[in-house]
DNA sequence: CGTTTCCATGGAAACGATTCCATACCTACA
DNA sequence: TGTAGGTATGGAATCGTTTCCATGGAAACG
């Protein structure tokens, strides 16, 4: 492996490494005789100037992390394509990394992504402000929260409003006559886990519906988390008629186990989630859910940042959430959860 | 942003740049004195070594490339975090990139990851060996190929054996009755979506069944070109009975517009996917699919990658495919497509 | 024609680590 | 006691760029 360096270049051309160096950094000191050799001797040898050398010496790195909890999750695909297709637009490759929702993972990538000299890092955050976080603010390293935020740090970020969905969804689920509504939450180390969760007890408390907390199931985000959510409320004393899902995983992990055990959903049994797939709509019956856009909280998350990067200091930005009815919600339901009508 | 370097820690530690660098790479010729020494220091000035300087210098980056179409397709998503987790053990850092199904952002994102002198690069290619492929082969780059090759070019590489899933789908598809079926294909660019593509004309052939060319649809891997494949399909004067679409996004985009047009899959007409989506299970009806390890085949390009790294030349692996039959293809039908009784 | 200005250029010093090489010290052995 | 061998250490070179600074020549101006 020869490596081919900027002296090769401009030996080739003729020039000194300072001129080949301008001339490849579009500096506007060069003349055009030299500006077409460089170029020629570029193409000749294949070069490729390394990366490390330019961020070692002109301390920046045009590259930016990305730190979610996990790629598998369709929200953060989503999100990861548009953040990555975003930055490669703004001249930026992205780092990659999945926490898997575990503090000690989160740390160990946002360490890594210190060491790497990252321009810039987006993140969607996990745990209090203790760990690594806290030297990506005494570094001053420019960071921007995704989707979930972390309490009593001042970092710029962009979230969704899950209050608004929320109310609509247990609404809703009230006006068509549930009063016990089961809820599978999200982990209380995230932000959209207690935002959502206490959205939901709001709701409920408003509506009059039935506060018993055994209606309530602490997931983790995962799919598995899901089922065994499903699975713990049906054997309460009083299960719920209707069940609301804090995120598509879990949803995806309930419809499994309520299949496999036989309660046809928007049937049997209500069901909504939070975070709008594609493929929710395509399901029999079609899955009612809280929707809110992913496309738009990775575009402008870096923008952001690279306003941060710049030396701003953007606000923060909360975008809409709505729900959308469809199917599996859509069945009035009595009280006493008798039998009732399939529409579809 | 005042930055802490290696002479920092060495100056509080009370020893020489070159005994500190000592101790953080870990080298036997240190002092427990020094190393205690060092080791407070760097706590106390939350020293983090800078990547790019030690990469510069040791010709290591510790990072990998991974360059697929899209993460946003769940075959995609599941590697791209198989992947990075592994890595992240073996002590690399992931660089993720979207090609989009276009070759010169491929180009493109190549030539980033050689600028940042990665160590390795796992890619599922798209095109012929032109382009900064061709580099990646001059510069032996470590380079392992995932789901697809690229003729005429020795690149070990993991890949799926596509002929024994869509030969089971085929028969299994005849035996039911079906003489017309459908193919939604992906693009001939890619080594997927040409072998699927021969392997399904095989298997037409070799069961006899109708070879008509007006049955194949030519698609791009995204979901809107699985619903513009049935649309066309059903618009022919002999439309065909079931459908196989050549990869998960598109049979997405298939089933949408199957709904839409009220066709009901598994009795008025029968689907096959290939890929396995845990999702694809909870459709109503389930979907048949062929499928494939994705997590084996992410395990074994990074452990083949770790190889080649190390200058080995690991032998190329073929993953088995395999058909699963459920609710969506089940359904025999007879040669006139007639109608049938509905089970599930 | 002489002086100023401008522009393209090359030499050399960074950037922050690793690593070769020489040295100083200490132990062990004859 | 003198020498060989081992070990911990520091100085300095190095990796491949960018960028500061000085220089030389051409152009422009009086």
């Amino acid at each position: 492996m020869v490596a081919i360096t900027i002296k090769d270049v401009a030996a080739l051309a003729g020039v000194s490494a300072a001129t080949a160096s301008r001339v490849l950094s579009g500096n506007p000191a060069t003349s055009p005789d030299s500006r077409a050799r460089v170029a020629a001797a570029v193409t000749e040898l294949d070069y490729r100037p390394n990366a490390q050398a330019r961020a070692l010496r002109s301390t920046r790195s045009d590259s930016i992390g990305l730190l979610v909890s996990d790629v598998r999750n369709p929200f953060f695909a989503d999100l990861a394509h548009t953040v990555e297709q975003a930055a490669l637009a703004a001249g930026y490759v992205t780092l990659l990394g999945n926490a898997n929702e575990r503090k000690e993972q989160q740390d160990r990538y946002l360490d890594t992504l210190i060491s790497r000299r990252v321009d810039g890092i987006i993140v969607a955050p996990l745990g209090d402000g203790s760990g690594s976080i806290r030297s990506l603010i005494t570094r001053e390293i420019p960071t921007v929260f995704v989707d979930r935020t972390v309490d009593g740090l001042d970092i710029p970020s962009v979230t969704t409003d899950s209050e608004a969905g929320i109310r609509q969804a247990v609404e809703h689920l009230a006006a068509a006559g549930h009063t016990r509504i089961g809820y599978i939450s999200g982990p209380q180390a995230t932000s959209t886990g207690r935002d959502r969760f206490a959205a939901f007890t709001r709701a409920i408390a408003d509506k009059g519906l039935s506060q018993d907390h055994e209606l309530v199931y602490f997931g983790d985000y995962q799919a598995a988390s899901g089922s065994a959510g499903v699975h713990a409320l049906l054997q309460l004393r009083r299960p719920p008629t209707a069940l609301l899902a804090a995120d598509s995983l879990m949803a995806v992990g309930a419809i499994a186990i309520l299949h496999k055990l036989g309660r046809r959903i928007g049937v049997d049994i209500a069901l909504i989630a939070f975070d709008d797939i594609e493929w929710f709509a395509l399901l029999n019956p079609a899955l009612s859910v809280i929707s809110h856009s992913v496309e738009e909280m990775g575009r402008i998350a870096v923008d952001m940042l690279l306003q941060v990067i710049d030396g701003g200091q953007p606000e923060s930005v909360v975008l809409p959430s709505e729900l959308i009815v469809r199917a599996s919600s859509s069945t009035p339901t009595s009280p006493v959860s008798g039998p009732s009508l399939r529409t579809n």
